[in-house]
DNA sequence: GTGAAAGCGCTAACAC
DNA sequence: GTGTTAGCGCTTTCAC
């Protein structure tokens, strides 16, 4: 039925070795047999059976992705960034939404090491001990892309959240505003608990401004959401949002305009993301650029050269942020 | 150095047969023996290596996914229908953007046979009669995600493209508009050309309006070019306009109201997606609700049938459509 | 209920 | 430059 190496090898009068040699690229091939061998894997249709070498090498050429939600933009971006890069090492990628569920992720990771990938990239907004005591005993490489593991065990590419988030609200306090509220996503990520949020409070005391609980509202990175955190920070009249994502930011910057309040006029705001949606906004967002292309395309590269085993520079790899002003701050040009 | 079933069999004092048994399940194992191997198993922290799995078995428990843009929303939404369903049939997922790059097709779907998936899933705008000879002859299960085969060669999800749009056109019809705009996505995608934009002419012409070929534009979907639509057809002064996807329709009604148009007073609006950002549109969006997740989701449903080689009873599957109104219409109750 | 053994289709020494 | 052969780690008859 199938043709194997084995048929490619009879029909061209040749071993299956040379076969393999061919089909490999590898040079010790005299050109005459390679062309021959070259013939008749065309007639034949033969396709190689990457399962069969895969257990033969111990090598698939595949990688896991780990990752909360493929639906997600941020996410989507993420992964278009690492799958870019693995096509250009030749890798294909198994994708799996983790939902940030812990025992799917543990589990997943199982399935993915029962798979024999190669590497796997990993993303959470939360690496319990358990998923990094698993992480750690990998037999295959793992990165996590825009996620934290205060241990450093495992390598990682991120940003400095803290210091965007430092700059961003800095950059509110310096327009003269004392009640800057931060709308932030769940306190349960790291990123926004120990970085977002701590930022806000040093930037706020640096300011020689009382940080006030009440002007912060946790909420689960939605439109709606953001809409909702406006009526709820409304009793407190702050004058500046600092807003966790995009889409929240145009959940905040609709319910301040129904509630008759002008942006940047009234109430300025800075995002955090700059996605595509940043420019559909209007007023247009000022947004910290949060790259998450980069991270899935850096990730991914830096993963080829654990598979490698190269060497590596750096296991935690912090890549720039900048902050893309447009409307909805006020220009102090 | 790894732990294989052999070692688990001779730690046992069973036969290698009897280990798998248990691994995958099987009933003929008396209660006592399977205490036994799960005990070592566990002891010798062994995990069933997928890939040999695969070679004897001739099934991978994976399948290929061939999507234009993973960090495009729609096609991330369809990735997310049809990874839920696999999840739930124990399938992963290879998953790989094309681009819609014709060679990029042929050769992913060559790469997915060689890697022995046991179906593919696979979306694009336009499926070349090369890229058909090659699925009609795919030794492996494929159904196509919204997208359009018209010999019926292939298995399909879809919806029904022209009652949607023709749906929608006569809306504005209905409406009293007598200059109606196409703001179209790409005319090379069959979509587009032979099922919306024909549905336009019909609608119009049913309604006895000459067809206008000033009044469609054609785009390439973004948010950009869709502001821009509106300042090339504005010489022809339609008074509303029938667009392709959400984004698109968020520039053109940025673009109406840079220009001191209200929408929908001074000119109304359908969208064709309703995503999440129809909601977040001010006037929010009414839409033709093109349902993505499900059309993942049944895809994958039906190749997990032809996986099992269970009967089908539908080869092309249309599922229904609806249209979300909202603000950017006028309402009619 | 359990075991023996023959593959699955390929790679990777090693020999010549 | 090319061939031989022993696995890779599992499933799957077929016996018993």
């Amino acid at each position: 039925m199938t043709v194997t190496i084995y048929d490619v090898a009879r029909e061209a009068n040749v071993s299956m070795a040379t076969v393999s040699r061919v089909v490999n690229g590898n040079q010790n091939v005299k050109p005459a047999t390679r062309k021959k061998v070259l013939k008749v894997i065309e007639e034949l249709g033969y396709r190689p059976n990457a399962v069969a070498r895969g257990l033969a090498s111990k090598k698939t050429t595949t990688v896991g992705v780990i990752i909360p939600d493929i639906s997600n933009s941020m996410y989507a971006e993420l992964a278009r960034g690492i799958e870019d890069i693995a096509t250009m090492y030749r890798y294909n990628i198994i994708l799996s939404n983790s939902d940030q569920n812990q025992n799917k992720e543990l589990q997943l990771l199982e399935t993915m090491l029962g798979k024999q990938v190669d590497g796997i990239v990993f993303m959470s907004d939360v690496i319990s001990t358990e998923l990094l005591y698993e992480m750690e005993r990998s037999p295959t490489p793992i990165v996590l892309a825009g996620s934290i593991d205060e241990t450093n065990a495992v390598a990682s590419v991120n940003i400095d959240y803290h210091g965007a988030a430092y700059e961003a609200v800095k950059k509110l306090v310096d327009n003269g505003h004392k009640k800057i509220a931060f709308v932030s996503g769940p306190l349960s990520s790291k990123i926004n608990k120990d970085f977002k949020l701590k930022a806000y409070k040093e930037a706020l005391e640096d300011a020689g401004i009382d940080y006030d609980e009440k002007l912060v509202v946790e909420c689960n990175n939605s439109y709606d959401e953001g809409m909702k955190a406006v009526a709820t920070l409304q009793p407190y009249e702050p004058t500046a949002y600092f807003v966790s994502n995009d889409e929240m930011s145009i959940g905040v910057i609709h319910a301040l305009e129904e509630s008759g309040k002008k942006v940047p006029e009234d109430a300025e705001i800075i995002s955090y993301e700059n996605s595509k949606l940043a420019r559909m906004a209007r007023p247009m967002l000022t947004s910290i650029a949060f790259p998450l292309y980069d991270i899935g395309a850096v990730s991914m590269r830096l993963l080829t050269k654990y598979m490698n085993e190269e060497e590596i520079e750096e296991k935690q790899v912090i890549l720039p942020y900048r902050i893309e002003e447009r409307q909805s701050t006020k220009n102090n040009a």
